[in-house]
Parts: C-alpha cells; structure tokens; sequence
RNA sequence: GGAGGGGUGGCCGAGCGGUCAAUGGCAGCAGACUGUAAAUCUGCCGACGGAAGUCUACGUAAGUUCGAAUCUUACCCCCUCCA
C-alpha cells in the first residue's frame, strides 16, 4: 500500500505537501533512514511568522516526527538583499538592528512545532549571515559565480516573470538565487544536509542549490516543494480585517487566530486538517464525507487543534467562552469573554461615533458614520444610529457589547467616576 | 551617453485645462440570504464637519493660467531600443 520506501513521503504526500521535487526515486531512497537532515529557508523581514509560513512549518514538523533532523535557517544575510521571485515590487531593505529583532521573534514562533537540541533528529537553527557576511567578492565569483550560467537563470520562472512585467529586477537582487544556492553548498559541506524543502515558488533557487552541488562536489543532493497555500478559490490565505494571520500572539490573539480557522472555506476544511493538525490521516478520511451545517462542527475542530498547537490547549476554554457569547447570543456572562477586547469609557454622554473610533472598531469618524447609516453598528446586538446616547441600564454588570457588523466585537467598560 | 515611452487612490487602469475626491475592474467593509462558510444581490469605499463646506491627494519642485491630474521647465525613478 505505501507508496514510497520512507515513512516521511508516504504521509507527507498523503497529508497533500507534495508539489514537486528532484529525483524522487533517490530521494525516497535517501530518506529510508532515519537521522537524514533538511532545510527550510526564511526570510526575516517581520518579527513573527504568519500563516503563509505555515506549511513549511508543518512539514518540518513531519520531518521530524519521521526522525529526521531539520534545520532552520533565517535569511540573516539574504534578507538584506530580498528574494526577488515572482514579485513586482522590490523588497524593502532592512537594518540589522530590524534583522536581528526579528529573529528572535521567529525563533519564539517555532518553538511549539519543532524540538530544538543536539540530539539526532533535534531541530537547529542556522543564520545564513554567519558566512554571508563574510563572503569576498573575487574568490566567490571565482569559486561559485563561474558555475552560474546567466542564459539559464534568466529562464527560470520565477526571474522571467519579473523581466516580463516591466519592471526592473536590480543586479543585487538577481544575486539572490546564487547566494541561496551556496546556503545549500554551506549546509551540504557542514551540516551534511542533502534535502532543501521551500514553497513551490522556490523551486528555481532550490535547482540552483542542487546543481551548483552537483557541478561543484559531483554529489546528488534533493529539492522537495509544497504547494502554495491558497483557497479553494484561489485567492492566498492567511489575510484577517487586521491584515496577516500572524502566529505571535502580540500581533494577532489567539481569539483572532482561533476566529480565522473557524472562518475558512468549507471546501478548505479537510485540506487544511490534512496539512495543520496531528489528526491521523484515517481519522481525517472519515470526515471528508460531512455535508452543509455539520462542517461548522469540523471547523471548530480544526481551529481547536491548530490553535492549542500554536498558542497552547490552555488557551482554547476562554475562546470558546468569547466565541459562544459573541455568537450565540445567550449573553450568559459578559465578564467572563476576556479573548473580547475592551473600552473603557466613564462618560455616558461621549457619542458613539467616538467610541467606535478610539476603540478601534472602526478607522475612522468617517467610516463610523458609513457604518451607522448602513446599520452595521450593534450594541447589544440592536442596530443603533449616530443618535445613540449610552445609558447606564443598557450595561450589564457594567459592561455592554458593541459590535462593528457581525463578527467585530468590543465590550464596552463603564468605569463608575 | 543617445532616442522614445511612462510614473494616477491598497493593486490594476482610464482621464490629458474647468462639470475630477478623479470612469471602470480587483481587493476591502457593511446589509440581505445563510451555517460565524461559499456563491449571489444591494449599498459604501480620502480626512474633518450635523450640514453648507473645508482640507489633503494624480513621482518631486517651481511656473503659466481666474482655474492644472491635465500645459511649461528642472529634477528623481521606471521601461524599451541604440551605444
């Protein structure tokens, strides 16, 4: 019934984080044995990963969990340059106090999906800057530009795409793949790392990593990428009102995060049971046949499982309290919905346009007003109008919900002078 | 270095002296329908103001005009071809 030699393909194509790959013969051969190690590059242009990062996390996971050892490495000195593939806009170039802030953030991010230490199959994390930095130009044209042919790098996709769409691709950034291919030559040669995994956008700098081993060593070494995580219709996941689905708690709750897997597609649902959770694949098999309404219940089983994995189980009781309050309309205890930000206010006479704004509800007077005449603007899920005047008996143990349509919500505070 | 083409709101893309806060599409937000889904339909979609209106915006800076996104000049940036 498996497919392939090693336990590592064989769920890891079952679970879809397959796309496509180098020799997948000796490379299935390869991994057979244990205690094989493998790449994944990041660039470190934020301070938290988001969920675009996310199926290289999971399948690093799975990496491990097959006991392999992954290695992580953040683009230290890549990131001064940006990876310029597939993209229309030149990336920002940032400091190296920003750099090293940031690192520290993903690192805290990884933690709960990976096992760092020494043993065999522990994850390590490598900064490419620690031989980037360093690199002198004339040796490393000689010694890794010369196996470089330009007529082929302009080929690849990823760079064609940008010459093609009439913008400029700067000889810095063009740069990107060969460096990204020396990492791999870095890895091979000290950390006898042979698989480099990445998002299907990478497969032109994985190739290059490849043959630039290839040409220089003569040894095989294997490129393996996932699919792009998209919706069912196509369009990119991982993007909330507040902007990305980021895995640091600081930059987006765990309501919010929680609230962002209960929302997916229906059609997402099984995919992303597959990719995020521990769930065993037969388990999942049997969901697949859930019609209508019942995919609400797998739905909050999946924003259950990925977000105790990310943001800890301890963190799920208190969500479900907020969730069903908001939702259900029960108004059991208002008190308890601490995942529900609050605003604090000690006058009843401040309009609510005011309210809307400095809590953060809405961007803007303008669009508080917008909001108020189209009837998007609840308190205690009645619609109100810029004529609404808060009074004291509409608070419930001195707190009153304000919703921004029907799935932003704040409590309002009275603070008694 | 030379010749030509361009830089417009989150993105794409019209406009080419007044009626332009700027057509249209995408994205976004809200409403209806639902299941905290999708699709569909409706409305909204610079800021401030109750409103009249005011301010800020069409690469940057000066200028011509009663009046400029639209004309002139300089500068910056991008693209294409030539060297």
């Amino acid at each position: 019934m498996a497919k392939y030699k090693s336990s590592f393909l064989n769920e890891a194509a079952a679970r879809g984080f397959f796309y496509q790959s180098t020799n997948l013969d000796a490379m299935d051969d390869y991994l057979a044995t244990p205690g094989r190690s493998g790449y994944i590059g990041f660039d470190i242009t934020a301070k938290s990963l988001h969920v675009g990062h996310f199926i290289p996390i999971a399948m690093m996971r799975l990496f491990q969990k097959h006991g392999h050892r992954p290695i992580i490495l953040v683009g230290g000195g890549t990131t001064k340059i940006g990876d310029p593939s597939f993209r229309n806009t030149t990336r920002p170039i940032l400091s190296d106090e920003e750099i090293a802030t940031n690192l520290i953030g993903i690192k805290k991010c990884l933690l709960p999906f990976l096992r760092f230490g020494d043993g065999t199959s522990d994850a390590i994390m490598v900064n490419n800057a620690d031989w980037l930095d360093r690199i002198e130009y004339i040796p490393f044209l000689r010694e890794i530009g010369k196996y470089f042919s330009i007529n082929r790098m302009i080929g690849f996709d990823s760079v064609k795409t940008k010459l093609e769409s009439n913008s400029s691709l700067s000889f810095l950034e063009f740069n990107y793949m060969i460096l990204q291919a020396y990492d791999f030559l870095k890895l091979y040669t000290d950390k006898c790392c042979c698989i480099q995994f990445g998002g299907q956008d990478q497969w032109g700098n994985i190739c290059c990593g490849v043959e630039l081993i290839k040409k220089k060593l003569g040894k095989e070494v294997f490129g393996f990428t996932n699919p792009l995580l998209t919706t069912s219709d196509g369009k990119k996941m991982g993007k909330t009102a507040n902007g990305a689905v980021w895995l640091d708690q600081e930059l987006l709750s765990a309501y919010d995060f929680w609230q962002y897997w209960r929302n997916v597609n229906d059609a997402d649902v099984i995919k992303l049971m597959y990719l995020f959770t521990d769930i065993e694949i037969d388990e999942i098999k049997k969901m697949e046949s859930v019609q209508g309404q019942e995919i609400n219940e797998l739905k909050k089983k999946l924003a259950d499982e990925i977000t105790s994995l990310v943001h800890g189980k301890d963190s799920l009781d208190e969500i479900h309290k907020s969730a069903a309050g908001m939702f259900a309309k029960d108004n059991a205890d208002l008190g308890a919905m601490s995942s529900i930000p609050r605003y604090e206010i000690n006058d009843l006479s401040k309009s609510a346009i005011d309210v809307l704004v400095e809590s953060g509800l809405c961007e803007s007077r303008g669009d508080a007003k917008r909001l108020l005449r189209g009837g998007g603007i609840y308190a205690d899920d009645k619609t109100i109008h810029e004529d609404y005047r808060f009074q004291k008996e509409n608070f419930k143990d001195g707190l009153l919900k304000f919703s921004c349509g029907k799935k932003k919500h704040i409590l309002i505070v009275l603070k008694s002078k």
